[in-house]
Formats: C-alpha cells, structure tokens, sequence
DNA sequence: GTGGTCTAGACCACT
DNA sequence: GTGGTCTAGACCACT
C-alpha cells in the first residue's frame, strides 16, 4: 500500500520513507521483515531505482530498517532504535501542532479520541503494494 | 523572539514562517496586529529581506497573515481562516505522529498531558524579538 | 589538500569523507569554515558532482559538517557533535588497531610516541587543494 | 567465539575477517593451529559456505593464515608475514583514529591507558566458538 | 551561485 | 538476486 504522488511537491523519495514508517508503526511491516528489493519496488512503481536506494537509505539513517548487500532491506526491530533523542523531537512536533489545533478550535477532546483510537490500533491500516 | 538557525538543515525562510506560526498559535500576536516591516526585521535578523518577503508571502498563502498594500502584514483573525481543508491535514500529520509516539513505547498518558497542558496555556511563550 | 585515487578499491565518496574528516581534525578547516561548493570541488577533482553531494550528504550524516541550500556546507563546530556513543566506537576501533600493532610486533613505545605527536599538533597538515 | 551479525551492515565476509583477525592476535588462535573447516564453521554459523570460503581466502591474501590443500586452513607463524608495509598502513590508521581523538576532546592519558591494557593482555578475550 | 532531486544506464560487491 | 557506486545531464529550491 504505497502510494506516491509525482505531482507532489514533497519529492518522491521522502513519499517513500513516509509511507514505509507507516507501515513499520502500524506493524504491516514486521521487525525483521524485508522490504521489496530496490529494483523490484522500482519496477512496482515505474521509479528510478536511484530513487528507492535514496529513501532506503535515508530510512536507514533514521534507525527504521537496516540494510545487507546481497541480501536486502530489513525493518530494525524497536529496541534497537528508539533513542531518547528521537522521542524528544517526536513530543515538540506533536506539541507544535497541538497548539496549532487549539488555535484554530479543534476541541482537546477530539485530539484525546484520536490518541485513543491509535493506541487501539482503530485506525485503518494497509497492506503494501 | 524569533530565532533563526543560520546552521539548521531547515531553510531560513521556512523557519520564520514556523517562528511566526508559533508567536500567532501562542497569541502573542493577536488577530490584526501589525507584523514588523520587512526591512525591519530583515536588519534585526541580518538576512536578506528577500527571504523575509518570500517567508511572508508563505503565511499569507497558508491564510495566517493578510498583506495590505503599503501598510504592512497583518494577523489574519482566525473566523476567516480556519479552513476545513486545513483542519483535516492538521488532524491527518497528528495521527501520523501519535502513531510513531506509540510506535516507540511512548505511553498515552504521556501525549494526553501534553494536550491538556497546551490547551491550558501551560507551556511557555515568548514574545516578538 | 584532497587527494582521490580513482583506482583505489575505497569508494570515492569515502575517500572524500575522509580525506575531509582529516582537514576538520587537522584544524585545517575550522569550526563554521564553508567548504568548496559542490560544483567548485567536482569541477576541481572531475568529479560528477552527485559523488560529491553523497560525500557532504555522509559527512553531515556523520556529524562533522552541516549543509544550507543556498549557502553552502560548513564545518559543525565541535560541541555540536561528539557524542558519547561515537566516541565509544573510535575507543574500540582504536584498541582493535592497537592489539593488532602488539601483535605484529610494533613497541608500545613507539605508539605512545604517535600519541604525543598528534596531541602535539607535530603531525604534518596540509591546506585545501 | 566468533559471533556474526546478520543485522549489521558490514558484509558477513567481513565479519568473519576481524572476528579471526581477532582470535589471532589474542592468541586464542596460536600459530600453525589448525582453524575450523569451512564446512564445519557453515553449518555452525549456519551461513553459506561460499561466505566463509570468501572470508579465509581474504585472510589468506591478508597473509594472517595458509591454506594446504585437503589439510585445511592454518595460522600464519608472525615471523612469515608482518610485512614493514603492513605495519606502516597500520601505523597510518592509528594515527588517523588518534588525530580524531584528540578533536572529539579525548585525553591522551585515556589513550595511553588502552596502550598499556593491551600490551598487558589485560583486555578481555573469548575463545572460538 | 548553492544545495537537492531525479532519471537513465552501466558496472561492481556480496550472498 | 540483492544492495552500492558512479557518471552524465536535466531541472528545481533557496539565498
């Protein structure tokens, strides 16, 4: 279930590491669990595998998979990444757009059944591609 | 009190546009006050008013400030903006990051705290440089 | 002062970060310093400018330099970067190298003798091509 | 002991490579001793034969053991193979590491202490496997 | 001018 | 088969 807009500004690559950390956190994807190769995720798309490497890459960087030459990407299991830096950032973002809500009259209710919602695994998942 | 990372990864320009976002959310800046001139700010900040011209026309195209035409650029009062366009993709990016925060073990309550503190004014301000 | 063997086994890219890496630590670059442009260094080194963005692309990954579109990559000053786990890793590649010197028969002496001259700055430098 | 990271992104070959490398400079693995058979190390690894053969030819090549058809694969004795070029990249490298060192702040006692507990065989060992 | 993204296509390294 | 490196060249985004 991935899906990539060519006339979106936000650049292709970053689509992608979007969408897979969606599927990582809704738990499509599985600890240890490999990705399409670069090239078959290429084709599957009509994208440059270039492209792919890039946001597997990137995926890499930010702790969310790990990579092995000749053998694939795989999904980094939790414990091995969650830095307490990581969870920092993710609370200020969350705080920001919080705020944002409340300015323009989203009720804290709302928001507190969306939280409520994503804890119970609620929320719509996907299947990939 | 804006401040600008010239060392950020993130684009100057953008940065302002978040600075202001925050001193608007925070109601430091009230709806139709004055925000300083763009050569103004661009001597306090030591960019190039350029930047400051393109960071404005960006809140101006999100509907957070209104531009009149030899006045100066105004806070846009918030009946006339809230789209609900706008509220669904706010909505949208917070249920992404709740689900990454219960991704990497952050705890509900946690969140939920975050919220009620928002919505009670609780977390700290700060105002126009 | 950036040597690349185009026939060495070593990456380019990696010959590049460290090559780079060398000139920070050196002192030949300092804190804040801009380094060559993209194009400036491909252009100098005929280079594809691609293999130049993914050396700077590692380096800022690495947290020795950070990158500004528009400005330029420059030197990330000291204080920002050296993390504790990073400096864990460099102790351990560090003792690994040095068991293999005592294996070969290298003196102790003649290490610690390396040592003082590094932490002496008698060591040669080099400027920027 | 020789522990294989299938999650790591160096290359299993590689692994094994320093993983031996080590054994041998600890003397774990003593001269004209007699390493596993490649069969025998796969299925305990459980990892492709064609994998470890990689790794004790690269060993091999490195001059750190020999290979005698239909016996198997041996410890190089020191005398045989510590070429003065290997010792001047070795030297090279370490000198690198230290420089590095000494910018992230590391003191050169830290570093001297290391010197002495290898040369002191004090730094822990672990038999193979 | 400066960094960043993307494609097309070739070739290498590892399992 | 799988990831990784590299070139050539086009075009976009930011200052």
């Amino acid at each position: 279930m991935i899906h990539i807009d060519l006339r979106s500004r936000e650049p292709i690559y970053e689509q992608l590491v979007n969408n897979i950390k969606e599927l990582i956190f809704s738990g499509i994807l599985q600890p240890d669990e490999k990705l399409p190769s670069v090239r078959e995720l290429a084709s599957q798309l009509t994208i440059n595998p270039n492209t792919i490497q890039k946001a597997y890459k990137e995926l890499e960087n930010l702790g969310y998979i790990y990579s092995a030459r000749g053998r694939g990407n795989f999904v980094m299991p939790v414990d091995d990444k969650s830095g307490v830096k990581n969870s920092v950032e993710l609370l200020k973002k969350i705080t920001e757009l919080v705020k944002e809500a409340n300015y323009v009259g989203i009720s804290k209710e709302f928001i507190k059944q969306i939280i409520e919602d994503v804890y119970r695994k609620k929320i719509d998942k996907g299947g990939i591609e």
